[in-house]
DNA sequence: AACTGACCGAAATAAAAATTCAGTCATTTA
DNA sequence: TAAATGACTGAATTTTTATTTCGGTCAGTT
């Protein structure tokens, strides 16, 4: 009953927040769509913000749940590395609380939108790090410090993506690929199992 | 005279925007500083906007003497280009108009701001592409859109110093150099005149 | 004891009033 | 009489005031 209660709240809430935003969700809103009175969800969240970092929380592990599944496969440790990136910024731009925060932030800026999208964007940078990390150990990768690796590897993709259309035509996957792999994995890669095109 | 009273307008906007900003500064403030009725502004800008892009337009100058010193030098062509970046941003850094453009466009948002700046990135990126066109046809680059190099190399500059600090402790600078060779240039470089530290 | 929703006031938003400033143009100056 | 000026205008911004919204509480209900 308890349980019940804890769980329609944070599927309302979930539903709200990724309907209108953190802003424009109200929590006389998330009673109303749970059923339940107002006070009742602060038996459960000591405020609002406690409760949008449960919802949150199930955000960050849904996203680490797509990027193991990818870690998983039998694939080259690069293109790994690439599918990951690909994905997570793929999730990002799919999932409607993603979404719904980047709009928010970028319309009325939202400090609460910031640091949520600060943290996921932080949760994904830990899991490369964590992945080079261990390609470093199997030496699938030179030595050096993985936290400057997975943060470039990071912004390297998010610049051949987004950042490249604010000023360019956006440049097709395949350019991308190649150029994620010929301008980065080339220069790290100690086996370099990809076949470069020219020459 | 004529030519007295344009300079005596342009140095005293220079001054004002560079102290105050664009939007806070006022075609009153110009024309008092200049000694000039507000009227003769109009003599020679049409409008206040006009007049901004002269002052503008002179500090890329500026920015591109400095670049131009630089590529001069007899150096190996990753340090120049290394070192174009560096001063680039140290530029923008150092420069008042610059920082107070920053500043406006982070505290006010002004457009006009934003589009100053976004102007002096774009003649970076197309200064840069120049040099890296012409490396490529020295032969020392491997062939490649010297567009995407520009960027990229660009955004991994500012990613390592820029970006970087928003989220950990600066780098030091032997250490962003050091990075920057080893996981770009190593990537694109024909020849390899750079000494890699470890093994 | 668990739950509720009317209630409070701080904070956000909207409306109204006051001010600022880019650009014009009739007047002055040399 | 051409060049220079600065008082003037109204659109846009800023400041002030009025109104509304909403997170959180708690007395009352189930």
């Amino acid at each position: 009953m308890s349980l019940d209660r804890r769980k329609q709240i944070i599927d309302a809430a979930a539903k709200s927040f990724a309907l209108f935003g953190y802003k424009a969700t109200t929590m006389d809103q998330i009673a109303k769509i749970a059923q339940v009175g107002k006070g009742t969800i602060y038996t459960f969240f000591a405020n609002k913000e406690e409760l949008f970092n449960e919802i949150l929380q199930q955000v960050i592990l849904e996203m680490k749940h797509i990027a193991d599944r990818e870690s998983a496969e039998q694939r080259p440790f690069h293109e790994k590395v690439f599918r990951i990136l690909d994905q997570a910024l793929e999730f990002r731009s799919r999932h409607e609380l993603a979404m719904k925060l980047s709009q928010e932030l970028r319309d009325v800026g939202t400090p609460m939108a910031k640091e949520a999208l600060n943290r996921l964007e932080s949760e994904l940078l830990t899991y490369i790090e964590a992945q080079l990390q261990a390609a470093m150990d199997r030496s699938e990768l030179e030595q050096g410090d993985p936290r400057i690796m997975s943060f470039i590897m990071y912004q390297l993709y998010r610049s051949l993506t987004t950042e490249w259309n604010k000023l360019y035509e956006p440049l097709d996957k395949d350019t991308i690929k190649e150029t994620f792999y010929k301008y980065f994995m080339k220069g790290i890669l100690r086996v370099t199992p990809y076949e470069s095109k020219d020459e």
